[in-house]
RNA sequence: CGCAUCUGAUUUCA
């Protein structure tokens, strides 16, 4: 059963919706039991692959399998596929639709969600949503929740905002981690600020925050981008002076 | 160095 939701997990990553039904015969012939994991990553194994219809197809039959219902995670990839689609409304009616079921959204649901919003730049949603995430219990914000604001506004080149959600982060008691890091980096670097990106590096350095191949990379193509070879080399040297392996 | 590992969902277009 694992051995065939990996193999459903593969499909999805390489995009290759079409040999889903195949696997499905295969664990058919195998008299393989079928599970709320197995739909729901074939349901995964559609959306990425952007075919909605059919993902809503499985998603239907789910409904009717007895212990294969959908569950908080099924929806949590429908609704971010509906979203990425721009489908706010079809992703607010699951929203309404599994909480008939008795399910209560989670934090990824509501990661999801943020992200999407935010992504597009509607960031009073986004603020929305996590205010409603901080108003229930079910679903309290994870540094996910955190990293995603930020991003959000740091690729929109809104740092202003990105400074002010990163210091509530930080007054919520919620760890920051290398991606909150490398995630303010890469919103300096893109907008020229590369005294606050250094800033961070030495941030990082000061509170023993552990510093990764990414950090270095945004950095590199930062400097890159902008023409700036003799920082760019200095960045490099610096890299593999802390024993950071180029990728 | 190679192999293995890398969860059915979200930050990862590094």
């Amino acid at each position: 059963g694992a051995t065939f939701v990996r193999l459903m997990g593969m499909l999805g990553k390489s995009k290759r919706p079409d040999l889903a039904p195949v696997l499905l015969q295969k664990m058919v012939e195998d008299k393989c039991p079928p599970s709320v994991e197995l739909y729901t990553s074939l349901v995964s194994v559609y959306t990425r692959s952007n075919l909605l219809d059919k993902a809503f197809v499985v998603y239907e039959d789910m409904k009717h399998q007895v212990g294969c219902e959908p569950d908080v995670w099924t929806y949590s990839i429908l609704i971010g596929a509906c979203c990425e689609s721009c489908m706010f409304d079809k992703a607010q009616e699951l929203l309404a639709e599994m909480e008939q079921y008795g399910l209560q959204p989670n934090t990824v649901t509501y990661n999801t969600l943020i992200n999407q919003y935010g992504r597009l730049g509607m960031f009073s949603h986004m603020e929305q949503v996590f205010e409603d995430m901080e108003r229930k219990s079910q679903c309290p914000p994870d540094i996910w929740t955190w990293n995603s604001i930020l991003k959000s506004y740091g690729v929109k080149g809104r740092t202003d905002k990105m400074e002010s959600w990163f210091d509530k982060l930080c007054s919520s008691g919620m760890e920051p981690d290398v991606v909150t890091f490398n995630t303010l980096i890469k919103a300096y670097g893109r907008h020229g600020l590369y005294a606050k990106m250094q800033a961070v590096v030495a941030y990082m350095h000061k509170f023993l925050y552990p510093v990764d191949v990414v950090t270095y990379n945004l950095m590199i193509d930062a400097y890159g981008k902008a023409g700036r070879v003799v920082q760019m080399e200095e960045v490099f040297k610096r890299m593999k002076l802390r024993g950071v392996k180029p990728n």
